[in-house]
DNA sequence: GTATGCTTTCGGC
DNA sequence: TTACGGCCGAAAGCATAC
């Protein structure tokens, strides 16, 4: 088990990710690591923490071997990534199992690290094939095998996780044929036009997301738990503080500036709250940034004297490239 | 009505 | 029976301008 301890106790954390074997004990990511030891006391599994930084660099190396096999490219995570073969196999199924098969062997040689490819005429039905043979999988979805493909049931959709699950259940809903089967008026009055509509052409295998490249992130944040609730000021700031100088050294690390500065406070309760404030213009300055950061706290902490705070972040958005907006300035000077 | 921008919430990994 | 991280992108929900 890789885990994410917080600074509260010796135990207090998640898991952040678990290998198949533990998988059989009900150990996956995201549940309490008292939990998982629990499920996992007659064993010797091991528990070991993240570390971040490495996997960051294992990553940023494979998926500078995928960006090399084909042409748009687009990171969807640390351990994911959309990339377009439609010229570098022009268009032959065949000939992009070659390359996805190649590909993996690339990985496989540098990294001593296997994974799973899905092939498919988009990015929906790519990521249900990566995922339904894991791991070390390798699917092809033709066009004509779509239906055949899909049949199931709806939470092999993405999107379709626990909650949107359960409310399809009492439409009477459980497999994507039956979702097929379903309106497109009854699926947007159900769950509104973005997903009500994405529904619909998902259990058809539609979908016309572009591969796009992500040069620059458009959000950074940084969170962590607190030693103890408080609802304290004296006691979170300079926990603020170091969150905010740590993310503002990351944004101007990536020559950035940012529009908008948001405090995130996680209540005792687990409920998230955030507050988020726009500046004019946008700025890499870090002591405005400091400023803001504590002021939004401040004014969360006197709106809710209830509250008591468990973890406290602090986020970034609105980002734009420095230089890019130079550019846009000459530009509009010219 | 449509486009746009902002704050907050949601959910994936 | 409970237990509980640190990120990210995008949608929801609302306000404003035209």
């Amino acid at each position: 088990m890789v885990c994410v301890y917080s600074a509260r106790t010796t135990e207090s954390g998640v898991v952040s990710t678990s290998n198949y074997e533990a998988r059989k004990y009900g150990v996956r990511a995201g549940i309490p690591i008292a939990r998982a030891k629990k499920l996992l006391e007659s064993t010797n599994a091991v528990f070991l923490p993240m570390n971040r930084p490495l996997y960051e660099s294992i990553s940023q190396r494979i998926m500078d071997l995928a960006e090399s096999h084909g042409d748009a490219f687009e990171k969807a995570g640390i351990d994911e990534a959309y990339l377009d073969v439609s010229k570098a196999s022009s268009g032959a199924y065949h000939a992009a199992r070659t390359i996805a098969s190649n590909l993996k062997q690339v990985i496989f040689s540098e990294e001593h690290i296997t994974c799973s490819v899905g092939i498919a005429p988009n990015k929906l039905l790519a990521k249900i094939a990566s995922d339904c043979a894991k791991p070390n999988g390798l699917t092809v979805v033709n066009p004509e095998q779509i239906q055949e493909f899909l049949s199931g049931p709806v939470n092999k959709i993405p999107g379709i996780g626990t909650k949107v699950e359960e409310r399809l259940k009492q439409l009477g809903v459980q497999s994507v044929d039956e979702l097929a089967r379903l309106n497109p008026i009854t699926l947007q009055d159900a769950f509104g036009r973005s997903l009500g509509s994405y529904l619909f052409r998902a259990a058809r295998g539609e979908d016309d997301e572009p591969v796009r490249e992500r040069v620059l992130p458009t959000q950074l944040s940084r969170i962590s738990t607190l030693k103890m609730n408080t609802s304290d000021f004296h006691i979170i700031r300079p926990v603020l503080k170091e969150l905010t100088q740590s993310v503002t050294e990351k944004m101007k690390e990536k020559e950035m500036s940012c529009k908008s500065v948001s405090i995130i406070a996680i209540l005792s309760d687990m409920t998230i709250h955030t507050r988020s404030t726009t500046l004019e213009p946008a700025t890499a300055d870090s002591r405005l940034i400091h400023e803001v950061s504590e002021r939004l706290m401040q004014q969360f902490l006197d709106s809710d004297p209830q509250a008591v705070l468990r973890r406290v972040g602090v986020k970034l958005s609105g980002l734009s490239s420095l230089s890019g907006q130079t550019n846009i300035k000459a530009f509009l000077s010219n």
